[in-house]
Order: C-alpha cells, then structure tokens, then sequence
DNA sequence: CGCTCTTAGTAAGGGAACTTAACTTAAGCA
DNA sequence: TGCTTAAGTTAAGTTCCCTTACTAAGAGCG
C-alpha cells in the first residue's frame, strides 16, 4: 500500500486556529494595507474576529497602522500593515571574488550591505572574514543586533546539515572542512542556515527579478562553473541529496571525455576565442566586449557558447519542462548578446521550447536570493515567537 | 516584492477544525487500525476528542470497527480501520496493444479488472470500447455504480485541461480530437481525469512497486516510444506545461540527426541486432531472449542500448537528482539484462549516481498509477461528501 | 468469588475562538 | 443639525476542544 505521508501531522486545536487565521490575515496584509472591514470581506471571517486577531498582531509588534481610506461614503477605515520593522534578516553571498553581505527588513527592503573583496587564502580567514563583516552591517544600520532573526549563508557545493559540512565545493580549498559554519554560526550569534549559491540565485530572481510569478523555472549560472537552481512552486527544488541543478555534469559529447562544465564555463569562451585566432590577454568579458565590438573570432565563440548553451537547456527542457530559463552568472552580464542564439539554436534542437531571459539582478543574484531566503524563515520565526 | 502566493487561503472556523482533526484520524487509520485510546495518545488529541470524531466517521460510513486488541493488562480495546467500501474507483489504461480496466476500493484493492485487445480502428471506437468495458467491469462486480467515485485514465501525450483534449500523441491516430475525452466523461457517468501513461506509471511504481517510500524517483518507460514520470514527494511532477519528463527529446548526438527516443526505444534494439548480423523477423523480445541465451549479436545490442539508457540517465540524474530510477515499459520485462551495464556505464559516465532497478509493476504499472491516482482522489471526494 | 490493578472509554463542566445580530462611531452632505 | 453610509465594537450564542473525574471491562491473585 501507499503508506508515504503515514505521519500524523499535529492537530488542530483552538490556538492553531486561531494562530493560523492570525497567520492568514498577516500574508493578506503584506500584498497591500487594509481595514479590518475589507479584512473580513476578503478572507471570509467575520468583523469581530479580524478586530480581534488584529489587535493580537499590533500588540504583538507584527502589524501596524497604515493611514486611513475614506470611502465614497461612511466613516474611514483604518488601515494595517506588516511593521517591517519587526525583524531583521542577513543575506551573505560568500562568492570566489566577492563577499557581500546585506540586512533586509521583513519586507525584503535591503536597509544595509557591505561588498569585501574576497582576498582570505584560507577557509578560516574566509569564515572570520564572513563574521567581521555581517557584524560591521549590522552595527552600520539603525537595527538593534537581537532583532537579527535569520541568516542565510550561499556557497558553491552542497551543504549538508547531517555531517553540517560543505561537499563539492571543488573551487575554494578547505571549504569542506567540518566545523566550519558551526563556528560562524556561533560568533554571529544568529541562526544561520547554508545554501547552494545556484539555488539561491534561482531563488533570488523567483523573488526580486525576472522569475518573479514563474511556477517552475531555472536559473543557470554561467561563470568559473557551471551550475543551476531550481524554482518550483515557489520553493527550491534541491533533489534527493542536494545535487538537482548539476548540470556540470551533463553528458555532452562522446568524442572528448571533457566535461560540459568546461565546455561551457567563462574558461570556456576564452579557449574558443583563442582556436578562432584571437591573442593577447583574455578574459570572457574582454571576448564578450570584443564580439559586441564585432570581432569575428569573438563573435565566433560567442556563437559557440551560445550553442552550447542551448544544448544544456534542451535537456533542461527535456526533464523538468521549465516555464522559463534565467540565464545568470558571472557570464550573465553579456546574456543579451547569447540569447539569439541560444533561442534559434533551441528552435532547431527541440520543439520544448521554454522562454529563456536573462538575470535581471546580475551579480546581486545570490546575495538577494539568500536574503529573499532569510527574510522567509525571518517571518515564521517572528510570527511563531510573538507574545 | 515577492508576492507569490498572495491568495489567501480559507478561514478556519470551528467546523474546518473539526474536518481537519477528523480528516488526520481516518489518515492515521489507513496505516493500522487503532483503539480510540491509542489514537488519542498518537495525535495528541484528547480522548474524547477522539471518540466524538470516530462516531462521526462511523455514523458517515468512512470507518468500522475491525476487531478488538487485549492489552497486557486492563481492558480490551476496540478497533477502528477505514470501511475501503465507503467509494470506489476506476483506473484504466488505453495502450497501444491493450485496453486495462480496474475497479479499486478506497484500500487499493482491485475487486475487478479486464484487459482486452485494443482493435478499434478510430479514436470515436476508442472512447466506445473504454466505456463499454468500465461498464462491463463495474457490472461485474458487486460494486454498486453509484458508489464508484472517481476515474483515472492513463494515455499517451499530454493531456490539456484548457482545451479538454490531448497533445503530442503521435503514435494515436485521431487521438487528439477534441471532446473525445468529454464524451467518455458523459457516458461513464463518473467523474474522469486525463493523466500521461509515464507520469501514471510512477505514480503507479511508487504506490506499489519499487519505487515505494522514495521521496524522488522517476520511472524510464521505454517501449514503442520513450518517455519518464516524474514522482516528487508522493505526488506527480510535470512540468509547467504537463511536459516534465518527454526525455525522448533529449540531446544525443550531434552527428545523427536522430532523436534519442529512435536511438532507445524497442526499434532501436532491433535495428541494432539486425547491424550486429542478426537476422530474421525480430522483436524487442526476441532480441533479449537471444541476448538471454548468449547469442553475440543480441548480447551486443543490448548491451549498446543498456550503455544509451545510462546516458540517459546520468542527464537526468545532473539535472533531477532522483534518488532511484526506475527501467519500466515494454523493455522493462528485460530490464535485468540492461541493469548491469546501465550500472558501469554511469559509473564511467558521471558521479552522479542514483540506484537503478527494474520495474517492479511490468505491464501493470500504468494501470496500477490510474488506480492509485484514482483511489486518492475518492478518497477525497468520499471523505467531503460525508453526511 | 471478590479484590485490586490497569487500561478503555464516557460524562460533565469549562474555556477558547468563532459567528450573528445589534449597536455605536465617524465621515460626508444637505 | 440631522440623514445616510460604512467601519468597527459589544453582547449573546454556538461549536468544538480540553480537563477532570468517573464508569467499564479484562486479568491475576488470595
């Protein structure tokens, strides 16, 4: 038999009613401010109740007045909102360059940030690093340290929280070592959960960019590595252990027994720029500006990076049926001048055909998707502690 | 903002309460029967609770006693389990060769089937012969027709709610005409949903067959075509568009024109014995028992079409993560000459990897999804409709 | 046989949170 | 100032859950 779902979720008695209509009342409140008259139209619950769940909210700090609304006719109303204010959350995007940590409010509006560059050689000056910073965001903003509810930490590798280390973090050395966050998590004093920067960025562009109202879409981050995150239903989609999106390992082509990770990462672009005649000192942006110049052999590998990418995302295609593919990383800066291709090289390869678009948030991806993340779990926090 | 999910949900009054704590005691029931006691002790419900929720589920028919348990000490207690007889449910599967109907209890279990022939020429004779035989199957039982809830039909394509009729069902003559599936609705007289055969097939694996208790897996139905169903955390994953899954579209080589489902389905097989030097009329079938029996050329064959599943699957595994996946369909009878080869070569191929298994459901796989799709949601329906 | 121990199940009382219905408050307007 | 209209509150009543205390029933034992 089935079986599956066999555990008995809690059950319902009077205060997870009452917290939950409580609940209910303040996500109604964060799409826009609204009178406790227009309240119960809404949701259905009578005028009482919502005065009274109301006034819990207030009390507990959550929800404050927002000015008034005078109808066509009657007495105004008062209206309510979310007190953003209520709670604070860090977003830390520990990248291979940068380190950039930002505090958000609970309505995600960014109320302080700090970009470092990344100069740490070892995984535990990086670790310090990430403390000293958070702390001077902090202590640079108007927010009280004990209102910082949540952090959220994105890393390349998969985190996992049964060993509570980092795996396949291949690019930074020492990044697996245990103990690690447990250390960062203590001297910051704050709860700190650990990312996929792939996903976060996914999460990211969901929340504040491009993916904004997608059902399912994929955000694939082009730069040193080659990665993905997955957005479904709003939530990440991680796979069973984490690895969903590792589309590095790709099968690509049974000729070479290199790997699509270097088929198509920013080294990538360089190598096909130099075999197509270029030289000097070159970088993929230098590549990219040079075929926005109209350098044949950069447009070249351009071209070529652009198939290659629409490869990845016909198989992307192909398994998940994305609605939209986000195209980001550090590569993604110059994803106007790969999306032609990537959609006609789509056209001739597959008839499942997603929109593909590229970041809207840029760099700021990662960072804005783990404060997006923190701001989430920010909330359940403060909602659940409320007097 | 993110916004999202800014629909609010209902409001909990006294009576979702109740619903709710009703609707988690006959859940808890579905796993083993249990003393009102006993249930009181495992929700956190209190024992009176419990006893008035039991009588409102007994007074609705949804649940019976079933027997009584002597403690080690003190007074015996009385049983309770689901009555699987409170609804009834339909699941068919329309397949290319064969027709399957089977009527299930609200436990899963099949109390009547037939498999018949599929001869009919057009889709009109089609959508007769399913009805006809549902009708014959429910006439054969002792089900009476009124309690049978809900239908689940499994088919090639995609199944389009919008435009109520299915899409990409290449190898169904007339198959997509629209109102085929309204009129089958019409004459069964039984509500009816419209599901693709591979996403049923998982459902199916995962309710019964091997796939049980995995929190992500997919089932590879390889056969007259190629396809792959997706189950996420008990439920179907299908993509924004209902085309999650169609890995018959994947990439595969960018020398031969051809698509990986020509490269993998049965006709591959036997086109690849044929290249090997085997002759005569040949099948799929044919080809594994020779392989079976050491016949080089099939041996070859099939090992050639285990090393192009294990392509397969290593893409799906880079971009899904699956924890098992599962080799099913018409192939899938052969599917334990195949596992060891699929095996090594994803081991050379990528380190990336899920457990793989045969099929566990053969050819009752699809029948078996619609079955259990089916009974879930009467289940529901049954559970709603109580008095 | 009846006493005691133990667990199952019920009855009665009380409290929390919701609803309905009626009332009060406040704003605009004649 | 009084009327109309909508916002918000008060009061009464309902539903459903919990706690406490009781009764019911089986098993071992003197």
């Amino acid at each position: 038999m089935t079986s599956s779902e066999s555990g008995v979720d809690q059950p319902w008695n009077q205060q997870r009613l009452r917290s939950s209509n409580e609940r209910m009342l303040l996500e109604r409140l964060r799409a826009t401010p609204a009178s406790r008259a227009q309240l119960a139209r809404e949701t259905g619950l009578s005028k009482p109740t919502v005065s009274s769940a109301l006034a819990s909210l207030e009390a507990a700090g959550l929800v404050r007045e927002a000015g008034h609304h005078t109808p066509e006719r009657g007495r105004a109303a008062v209206l309510y909102a979310p007190d953003p204010s209520a709670g604070y959350a860090l977003g830390i995007d520990i990248g291979r360059a940068w380190l950039r940590v930002a505090l958000a409010d609970l309505d995600g509006t960014v109320v302080a940030r700090k970009d470092v560059r990344n100069r740490a050689r070892t995984s535990g000056a990086m670790a310090d690093l990430v403390v000293a910073t958070a702390h001077q965001v902090v202590a640079g903003s108007d927010v009280v340290p004990a209102d910082v509810v949540h952090a959220v930490v994105g890393t390349p590798g998969v985190y996992d929280p049964a060993v509570r280390r980092v795996r396949y973090a291949l690019h930074l050395p020492g990044w697996g070592r245990a103990g690690l966050f447990d250390r960062m998590r203590e001297e910051l004093g704050v709860p700190l959960a650990v990312h996929n920067d792939a996903n976060l960025a996914a999460v990211g562009e969901h929340a504040f960019g491009v993916g904004a109202g997608s059902r399912l879409f994929v955000y694939v981050m082009i730069g040193t590595g080659l990665g993905m995150g997955i957005v479904a239903d709003g939530r990440p989609f991680t796979g069973a252990s984490g690895a969903a999106g590792e589309i590095g390992f790709l099968p690509w082509n049974d000729r070479a027994p290199d790997t699509l990770e270097d088929a198509v990462s920013a080294e990538a672009v360089v190598r096909t720029a130099r075999a197509l005649g270029m030289t000097g000192t070159l970088t993929a942006k230098s590549v990219f500006e040079a075929a926005r110049a109209g350098e044949a052999a950069a447009v070249g590998a351009v071209r070529q990076e652009g198939e290659r990418l629409a490869h990845t995302v016909s198989a992307v295609a192909a398994v998940l049926d994305p609605e939209l593919v986000v195209l980001g990383g550090g590569v993604g800066h110059s994803a106007d001048l790969l999306l032609q291709t990537v959609r006609d090289t789509l056209r001739r390869l597959t008839p499942l055909r997603p929109k593909v678009a590229a970041s809207a948030l840029g760099e700021d991806a990662v960072l804005l998707g783990a404060v997006a993340t923190a701001m989430g779990r920010a909330r359940d926090v403060v909602f659940a502690q409320r007097a």
